[in-house]
DNA sequence: GTCTATATACGGATAGAC
DNA sequence: GTCTATCCGTATATAGAC
């Protein structure tokens, strides 16, 4: 018995702990810094063996990277595209859920806004991230809540992105921040916890502003 | 004459010029992806003069690095602790100000705060980071506000994190929202500038809501 | 499938001529 | 100060034994 972190009573296969390994690695130091060996190591497995099931550290790299972008927006796609919820609801748990998953995965924002930046084009491609939200539920009821006059800034981009930049931006600057104000983890995901109740209300508070 | 990209008349030092080159390079590609070939071939010089001169890559990205932190500070810092504006006008300035800064250099955020990830510490020490916000002149404002009531939120905190949060991210996440939106860098600045004149109005009304 | 050993390429850095 | 040529460590990837 190996000491693994899923353990789920049954061995983990080779490749999934590669995959595994790889996706802690590359999250932490980016697809450049890291080294296949790391990934190895990592694994708990050798150097061979990932060249044999994934052919190369690019290789390798596309998969996890996939996987990333695509975990972390069929979440918002499933939020963002119920019928039932209202505009607020849905921020509600948008927030909720994305503050609870980069308590969990810190290194996730900075690792896609980095590795994106890097090929723009590649990862972009694959992704239906403008139906996402520009075909979304959540895009008819803004638009509805602007014609009603609900909703001030009419430009759903400036919506996503003052969502957005309110949920995700702290943790992009984490240790900045943790800097500025002399908190530890701790101290720091409390106050994440404080926006999940916050960022709804703000968000409320801005789209009736003008 | 070469051509150069700062042309004053004068010819640019070769030291200058690979420190230039070093900048752009480094701010587009981060340190583990930047070849010292690649600064090399940008400053338009041999690759043996950029050992001559700075010794190693390592030594040469800390100078960018640390010119690259604290020319982004130091302005803030300037715009914190002015005594005659208002916290609203503060506002205002630390927005309009970072917004053309960043648009001058849209590769700026995402270098400083990938690498400030990379090495948290050795970073954070050499600037007074934690000064510049909590014995500013901003900060005794903010809780003065908090204290009339007028702001709802006590945590400054919270604040900076909003504030920054609306200025910075967008630009952090800049591809993945043209892509969304479908826009291009054009298009993309608009909405920058329409923001200049609506994060003070949207953090007034944040602050106020509770 | 998994290992050891090794081929091959690349990148940082220096030696030494000019 | 600036160049060419080259050294050498490191990283990816593969060959081949088990």
């Amino acid at each position: 018995m190996e000491k693994n972190k899923k353990e789920k009573g049954l061995d983990v296969s080779t490749e999934e702990k590669i995959k595994e390994a790889a996706r802690v690695v590359f999250h932490k130091k980016g697809y450049a810094a890291t080294r296949t060996r790391d990934i190895a190591e990592e694994a708990g497995i050798n150097l061979a063996l990932l060249n044999y099931y994934f052919r190369s550290k690019e290789k390798l790299f596309e998969i996890i990277m996939f996987e990333t972008l695509f975990g972390f927006f069929q979440n918002m796609g499933l939020v963002l595209n119920d019928e039932k919820s209202t505009l607020q609801h849905k921020v509600e748990r948008v927030a909720s859920n994305y503050i609870d998953l980069i308590i969990k995965e810190p290194d996730i924002p900075i690792f896609m806004l980095s590795e994106i930046r890097n090929r723009p084009d590649v990862l972009l491609v694959k992704l239906p991230i403008r139906q996402l939200i520009m075909n979304s539920v959540f895009f008819q009821q803004h638009r509805k809540a602007v014609d009603a006059g609900k909703i001030k800034e009419p430009d759903p981009l400036h919506f996503i992105m003052n969502l957005l930049g309110l949920i995700v931006f702290p943790f992009v600057a984490g240790p900045l921040l943790k800097e500025m104000g002399n908190i530890r983890d701790e101290g720091f995901n409390q106050l994440m916890q404080d926006r999940k109740k916050m960022i709804p209300v703000w968000i409320e508070a801005m789209m009736k502003a003008r």
